[in-house]
RNA sequence: GCUUGGGUGGUGGAAUUGGUAGACACGCAGGACUUAAAAUCCUGUGACCUUAACAGUCGUACGGGUUCAAGUCCCGUCCCGAGUACCA
């Protein structure tokens, strides 16, 4: 009987699907264990070896369970949106010739090959309907959601309209920080289409203006974790920023819970790292600086000086205040009488708007508005409070007086104005130009260094950048804004280090030492973060370094240190120094004290900022699921959730159409009730896959995403395994939308994964030989002697190819700028030879090309420079290196081998030549599952003559021959045995808990090996044995098991369970050392005290010899470990 | 730069709480079986020195330290991989 690994994995496989085994059954009186995979984006070519590396993994720990009594739910899906080739589509328009089902099918037949214990009856599809009308209820559900920071979750946005009907908006509510305040009567006064826009600052899914990573190429936007240095992740296109109206969720109103979460679950701490490092909580403060000189509305030429209005609504008021001029009070006509026309020496305005609001007096000039309440406007106390609040935000004094102080006493009111009026200097008495007073506002976590301030430095986009530029700095300011917008992210990231900026020509006054500070325009000054605006302390802020010493800006110290003036010194420790009030207290102290003095002046408060930015959701593209959106009178609404799903329409191209619009708006008749425009945009590639998990729990069902009662038993994936690419794309999603189903109270668990495991990357080994760009018909081709020289062809020769052998020729051709890498197919190299006849087949479009190695030039399948190929060596080598497996680099190794069209021969794979269960022990036994390494098969005979040997043990033939049928005895074993059988199970049960399978697959190797020396074929040995190594190798063992007589599948019979009692020993080799080092050996009963060992070992002969009559001044015993001897 | 993981034979890697460094496998060398090959089995295999044999010295990137005892803990240095990048 022969170990035929082909017919038995098939039988089994076959056996498997048509039984379904492993069908996950609806029990809930035992144990669960959720073991899940990140599914797969079944891609062109098919699963790699890299791939399975996570997969067995899960599939052991799967099996393990099972074997544990477990009830064990392990799925597997596709991530099958955007499938087949997008790339294809997107560059031509047209749909792929491979389909989606074609590539699945490849992806399911591997999977199915490699022998894994998924339940096919839960095999989620992203791009299925049925699926997706789920991920669009979610949206929706997310859509009418707020984040209530009182009760620190998200709630229906029904309680924050009743909120806003009751008391209308104040802070409280805010989510984000610039929403309007406004009353419940001004609420219900609302359109419908302010309502809208106002509730769109709550929502959760909203539609907002954002900088978003724009991609020209696929005509898309992308998330800032699918942009890598700056170009696309999936095809390598350059992306830039714009500013665009965009779905978004607001991820950032969970970035507290996100980082708090991290604590409660088990997931690697590198991972936890670059999560939290994504997050990026920072402590600090804001301060506002003063603005001095404001340029006159004339200075900055386009505006006049008294509109002040805020531009969006500035129609609307104005019609607004067309309306109202005539029913006018009694009182505001009489006062407007008195103060028209300069007659207090100061021009007034009547009816004038600020921001969005309509003041009823105004002079611009002394930044006095004076407010007349009466019957019309009827406002309440509080309303009055909160407009005061925002017009003093402008600049603005406002005095208030009523219908009844004019009518009865308006001399008084005279008099009043007058001496506002003097009392407040305009800016041209104070010396200055122009109107509203401004502030900069900047974020910092180091206020203690305030006094090091000698700059404030605007991000390019900041909005003050346009107000405040000085006219003679006008051009150039406006320049570099417009230079570092058009700039790529791939540029901008490109030189960090390179210092750009303009002087706006304005100053800010330093709200301490009353100093005058200059203010610049950089770009190293990111709009997104914080404020937008910096203050710049080049003495400790390595980039303010940089800056000021560009612009030849002071450098102040203010920690003491080191010196500031070549380097910056950032440490966060030292006493301050030139620092007026905070000389001498340590940066810790400062901060703190800075902090409450910046609050007592009401300069700013302390401030926590996040980097996390919200989650960009609208794709430009055809392949995502659609936003179940639709608009009526330009207002958004979620679909009704009975109608969904929202399916993908046909298009006839899957490119934005001519004006740009995405695909989908190619449509035809596409539109809600026959009426509305339906949104355009399709949701991101991680829609789908930040709910899936819970998909599973609950496959069919029609009626919810999943049942309640499922969710509930099988609660949070108990093991998640995925790659650490994930960290600040997936990972982070989908715990958001985990916390987010929990506030709604669909899930009970904030966390979607208890414990992660990140599993290595095994890498490709590419083979690479070199283009030579230059059409000539020369070549360096090293002679004999060794030395370079260019040598001519003298046959037309179009394309040269140099070898990767030729080390001093390629770096010859490299400076020339000569030289392009081109990765050949793997398969048609064989220990860095290239099969040049192969590669000719491969790439038809090359056969003219001559090929230059260290051996001479093969030219046209002839070797035409005989007098280089030494001894008729013709080999062209290539050159190897470790990289990315990628269909791109042609060096992707399949696990199973595959039919090449393009040589027209098979191209084994592993499982072709050793099966596969050989490759899932192998791929364990390369190393710990989170190490990277590239693939080599160096040691596959090894783990292949395991099986064989393991085999063998059940037909114990002659050695040599191979034959003979299962012959197993019933007899009792031995001691020895049951030792080698039990210490074995100890092993495996502590590896496998601790994930080490690498050193399982050595124990199966010492235990089969200790076996095979003991002879044993003793079923009480063989069976459990066969139980415990089912997980890693489950076709041999089920054929084995059948063979010694059981029908059930072994795939549920019991763990064996250990006994200590058959590895207690009755003695131990205890080592001998003496200081430190091994000596030698003595065997001694456990039963014996420490003096009692102290006793033998002192007496031995060997201990005699290594004393050298020398006393010992220490004798440490540790029972059961050592004896040292110190001398 | 920052964050993070790592550095052990010719190779992949073991050594779980400080306690015999190099498990297991590959490779290599020698041998058995065979007409031969494959397959299988046996022996050896960190380096150095030495031998008939025993034994000895040095060894976990480098330099220090703690300890009876350090691959493991502490301090410093170097190198490699991964992630990230002007986040104030």
């Amino acid at each position: 009987m022969e170990y035929n690994f082909k017919d038995i994995e098939k039988k089994w496989q076959q056996r498997w699907a048509k039984e379904k085994t492993f069908a996950t059954k609806n029990d809930s009186t035992k144990p669960k264990y959720y073991v899940l995979d990140m599914f797969p984006y079944p891609s062109g070519a098919g699963l790699h070896v890299g791939h399975p590396l996570g997969y067995i993994a899960s599939d052991i720990i799967a099996r393990y369970k099972r074997h544990k009594g477990f009830n064990v739910l392990h799925p597997m899906g596709y991530d099958s949106f955007g499938l087949p080739a997008e790339q294809y589509a997107i560059q031509t328009g047209q749909h792929p010739k491979i389909t989606t089902e074609q590539n699945i099918a490849r992806y399911r037949e591997q999977f199915d090959k490699i022998g894994f214990s998924f339940d096919w009856d839960r095999e989620i599809r992203t791009s299925d309907p049925e699926y997706y009308k789920w991920t669009q209820w979610i949206f929706i559900q997310i859509f009418n959601s707020w984040y209530n920071r009182k009760t620190d979750k998200a709630e229906k946005i029904e309680t924050l309209i009743a909120e806003f009907e009751k008391s209308g908006n104040s802070p409280v509510n805010a989510v984000c920080e610039e929403t309007k305040t406004f009353s419940a009567a001004d609420w219900k006064a609302f359109s419908e289409k302010e309502k809208s826009d106002l509730l769109m600052n709550y929502r959760i899914a909203y539609l907002g203006e954002a900088y978003v990573n724009w991609c020209p190429a696929m005509g898309t936007v992308l998330a800032n974790d699918e942009v890598k240095d700056g170009v696309s992740e999936r095809g390598g296109y350059p992306v830039e920023r714009k500013l665009m109206k965009q779905w978004s969720m607001r991820i950032t109103a969970y970035a507290q819970r996100l980082l708090d979460g991290l604590d409660k679950i088990d997931w690697t701490d590198s991972l936890k790292d670059s999560q939290r490092y994504w997050i990026g909580r920072s402590e600090g403060t804001s301060v506002r600086f003063s603005l001095i000189p404001n340029p006159s509305p004339k200075e900055k030429g386009a505006k006049q000086h008294w509109q002040t209005a805020d531009p969006k609504f500035y129609e609307e008021l104005k019609r607004f205040v067309r309306e109202n001029k005539q029913p006018q009070t009694e009182a505001e006509d009489k006062l407007w009488q008195l103060v028209r026309n300069n007659q207090l020496g100061v021009k007034f305005r009547r009816q004038h708007p600020i921001g969005t609001y309509i003041a009823d007096f105004i002079c611009l000039e002394k930044n006095l508005i004076i407010e007349v309440d009466g019957e019309i406007h009827n406002r309440t106390n509080e309303y009055d409070e909160n407009r005061t609040a925002v017009l003093n935000k402008y600049g603005f004094k406002v005095i208030r007086f009523t219908n009844k102080q004019i009518t009865n006493n308006i001399e008084e009111v005279v008099t009043t104005i007058k001496t506002e009026c003097a009392a407040s200097p305009s800016p041209k008495e104070r010396g200055l130009g122009g109107e509203a007073k401004h502030t900069i506002e900047v974020f910092t976590t180091r206020p203690d260094t305030i006094f090091g301030v000698s700059f404030v430095t605007l991000a390019p986009e900041h909005e003050l950048v346009d107000k405040i530029t000085k006219p003679e700095f006008k051009a150039k300011v406006d320049a570099y804004v417009v230079a570092s917008k058009s700039r790529s992210e791939r540029e901008r990231q490109a030189d960090v280090k390179k210092v750009s900026g303009e002087f706006t020509g304005a100053y800010v006054i330093h709200p301490f030492s009353g100093k005058q500070i200059p203010i610049y325009v950089g770009d190293y000054v990111l709009a997104g973060y914080g404020t937008g605006a910096v203050m710049a302390v080049p003495g400790h802020d390595e980039r303010d370094h940089r800056f000021a010493k560009h612009f030849g800006l002071p450098i102040l110290q203010v920690v003491e240190g080191k010196d500031v003036q070549e380097e910056s010194y950032d440490a966060k420790e030292g006493k301050m120094m030139n620092s007026d009030f905070l000389n001498g207290l340590e940066v810790k102290a400062a901060i703190k004290k800075t902090i409450e003095e910046i609050e007592k002046k009401n300069l700013g408060k302390g401030k926590i900022n996040f980097r996390l930015r919200d989650a960009v959701f609208g794709r430009q593209r055809y392949w995502g699921e659609p936003i179940p959106i639709y608009y009526k009178d330009g207002i958004p609404h979620a679909m009704p959730e009975n109608e969904l799903p929202l399916v993908l329409p046909e298009v006839d191209k899957y490119l934005p159409t001519e004006d740009g619009e995405p695909p989908l708006a190619r449509a035809k008749d596409w539109k809600y009730k026959d009426k509305y425009e339906y949104e355009q945009t399709t949701m991101p590639g991680w829609a789908g896959s930040s709910w899936y998990f819970l998909r599973y729990m609950d496959m069919h069902n029609n009626k919810v995403f999943a049942d309640k009662k499922q969710i509930d038993y099988w609660q949070n994936i108990d093991l998640y395994l995925g790659g650490s690419e994930h960290a600040t794309g997936h990972l982070l999603y989908v715990r958001f939308w985990t916390m987010f189903l929990k506030d709604m109270g669909y899930v009970n668990f904030d966390e979607p994964a208890k414990k992660l495991i990140n599993q290595g990357m095994i890498q490709g080994v590419s083979e690479k030989i070199y283009l030579t760009k230059s059409k000539t018909n020369t070549a360096w081709v090293k002679q004999a002697n060794g030395d370079l020289q260019r040598d001519s062809f003298t046959d037309d020769v179009a394309t040269v190819f140099v070898s990767g052998s030729t080390g001093n020729l390629i770096q010859k051709l490299k400076n020339d700028n000569d030289l392009t890498e081109i990765n050949v197919p793997i398969h048609i190299v064989k220990n860095n030879k290239l099969d040049i006849k192969s590669f000719l087949e491969y790439f038809p479009s090359y056969k003219d090309a001559a090929f230059v190695s260290e051996g001479g030039i093969f030219y046209k399948g002839e070797q035409i420079k005989n007098r280089f190929f030494e001894n008729g060596d013709t080999t062209f080598y290539t050159k190897s290196e470790v990289e990315k497996m990628s269909k791109s680099k042609l060096n992707v190794i399949t696990p199973d081998g595959y039919y090449d069209e393009k040589i027209k021969a098979f191209v084994p794979g592993i499982i072709d030549d050793f099966g596969a269960d050989t490759l899932r022990l192998y791929e364990m036994f390369l190393g710990p599952l989170e190490l990277s390494k590239p693939w080599n098969t160096n040691g596959i005979t090894g783990v292949h003559g395991f099986l064989k040997k393991l085999w063998r043990l059940f037909s114990p033939s002659p050695a040599g021959e191979g034959r003979g049928e299962v012959a197993i005895v019933d007899a009792e074993p031995a001691k020895a045995e049951l030792k080698t059988l039990h210490k074995t199970i100890k092993k495996i049960t502590e590896d496998i808990e601790r994930f080490s399978f690498n050193t399982s697959v050595s124990n199966f190797m010492i235990c089969v090996n200790e076996l095979t020396d003991l002879k044993c074929n003793k079923r009480a040995i063989l069976e459990p044995l066969l139980v415990t190594l089912s997980p890693y190798a489950p076709h041999i063992t089920e054929e084995l098991w059948e063979k010694l007589g059981h029908k059930e599948s072994i795939a549920f019979a019991p763990f064996p369970t250990f006994n200590e009692a058959y590895l207690v020993e009755d003695n131990f080799s205890y080592p001998i050392s003496f200081n430190g080092k091994m000596r030698f050996n003595i065997e001694l009963p456990l039963t014996l005290t420490v003096p009692e060992i102290e006793n033998i070992v002192m007496k031995d002969v060997q201990t005699h010899k290594y004393l050298e009559g020398k006393t010992p001044k220490k004798v440490i015993i540790v029972p059961k470990k050592i004896v040292n001897i110190v001398v």
